[in-house]
DNA sequence: GACCCTCCCCTTAGGGGAGGGTC
DNA sequence: GACCCTCCCCTTAGGGGAGGGTC
């Protein structure tokens, strides 16, 4: 009898686990050692006990914490490890639609990188084909370029707001735009129409707010300072009126990168001022 | 200029943060308050600071801890980040990778279990199609049909260890098998050849001692208990005579499941012993 | 009265000691 | 001499108090 029972390095060794760790088990009451000596506490194991500790390996590889498994060991319910894989399979799918959310985000995020890296001085202007995008947003309560200095910020939280609401992921990784009407930036009248960030895909569930922005050419300009839009939104009419650009649609000011860590200035951004226009053949 | 400073209620508000998580981040020294009451300890935020918050929310997003966050705030280098964003990257697909290891072996074990809830009464005789499948192990360095009892065991513990030499993950939630070579599982002589795991797919990474085991007709008699193998494996044998079924290859006794817990027998599990047979037209 | 403060304890699954006995 | 013991502290990112001052 006694030469089947073997010490607590012994048994770590025998199922390549640690001595803490089996010494944890035991004062959970996951594994207790077959005879604890009570003058010494020194622990021996039942070679035996092999399979039930092979069992806990296997149900933490199977991803269950310790008090599930010690649950299932208790009741020794084969319905109730069914169960607890369900669950834990609904987990498993959570947490990878979180990881592919993640990814995209960190993706996002480099490329957002990247092209600030190589983004034009300020002031520079361009004739882009932009792609079809899609925007979710909401009308700006107030007018910011005519308010207080807080006032955008305020509209800003209204829309992370909203976009929590609607259960968007990692909702700091969109480019935030806010738009002019058409007619309102051919007359010089700075009104603020919408609020909304950019999505490229249309996958997140498509919350029913979402609006396509029609893919075509437009006209823009970079800065780096918010301050300035007004300025460059301007020059920027102005050189589509002497390029001859018939202007098609409405005015978007897109923030290009959440990134601004380099600058403690919170109006100092990389944005793009744009206006799809068209040509007279 | 005082207007401006706000509560750490406020703030926390602002930015659907909660309060003890700002006082975190003051002590980590991620968000300091602009200004602190030497009297009081009241913090008193900046509304600028709001883009700083936004910042390590965002970095949090995409799942920086708040050490990482720490650094990029503290070096103000955008390179850091582009590095820790690529690690980041590698991170989330190693994360990935686990995450489907684990959905396939939680499967494997729903499905085991569902079985096992299906399988037949001990000493029930089938004759059935099974499938190829794939077989990676090792040579028995003994012959536990002869040896000492716990004999299985180590050689079960040497394959084990390979195993983990190979990486193969989640060791334990493949079906385990042993096999007799067919002269002698014929011929009665019980010696132990090779023990292996099955794997139904061959996707990981492929090991280069993979065998493949040829789908067929298998002759399989069902039991509950590893000690009476070798009489139940006597049975099938005499079984084949009886049907005159050829015996077409080696013996396999087959674990069918890893999941004993409902019994703290060791030697009582679910097994399958087989043979594949062909038959005279 | 609502807000804020500083402790302090709690959560997972162990790892890494120190200081002291035991095979 | 190698092995084992019991504390005790440490790791992440906060959450939830208690007990006591503050707007």
């Amino acid at each position: 009898m006694k030469e089947d029972l073997i010490s607590i390095g012994k048994m770590a060794a025998l199922n390549r686990v640690s001595i803490p760790t089996l010494r944890l088990y035991d004062e959970k009451g996951l594994l207790k050692p077959r005879y604890t000596d009570e003058k010494t506490g020194y622990r021996y194991y039942d070679i035996n006990q092999n399979a039930r500790l092979e069992m806990i390996v296997y149900m933490k590889e199977l991803g269950m914490s310790l008090s599930q498994i010690s649950q299932v060991l208790r009741k020794e319910d084969i319905s109730l490890i069914e169960e607890l894989l369900s669950q834990k399979n609904e987990q498993i799918h959570r947490q990878m639609r979180q990881l592919k959310a993640q990814h995209d985000a960190v993706e996002r995020a480099i490329s957002s990188i990247e092209r600030y890296r190589k983004s034009p001085s300020r002031g520079t202007f361009s004739l882009e084909y932009i792609d079809r995008r899609f925007a979710w947003g909401i009308p700006c309560s107030c007018n910011f370029y005519q308010d207080d200095v807080h006032s955008y910020e305020r509209v800003l939280r209204e829309l992370r707001l909203k976009l929590e609401e609607e259960k968007f992921p990692q909702i700091h990784s969109y480019n935030i735009g806010t738009s002019i009407l058409r007619e309102n930036f051919r007359k010089g009248r700075f009104i603020a129409d919408r609020i909304f960030i950019f999505t490229s895909t249309r996958d997140q569930g498509d919350p029913s707010g979402l609006q396509t922005v029609e893919s075509g050419m437009y006209a823009c300009v970079y800065l780096d300072n918010y301050d300035d839009e007004v300025h460059f939104a301007r020059l920027l009419q102005k050189h589509c009126q002497e390029m001859e650009y018939h202007v098609a649609g409405d005015y978007i000011c897109e923030v290009m990168t959440g990134f601004n860590v380099f600058d403690n200035d919170p109006r100092r951004m990389f944005l793009r001022l744009q206006v799809p226009v068209t040509f007279q053949k």
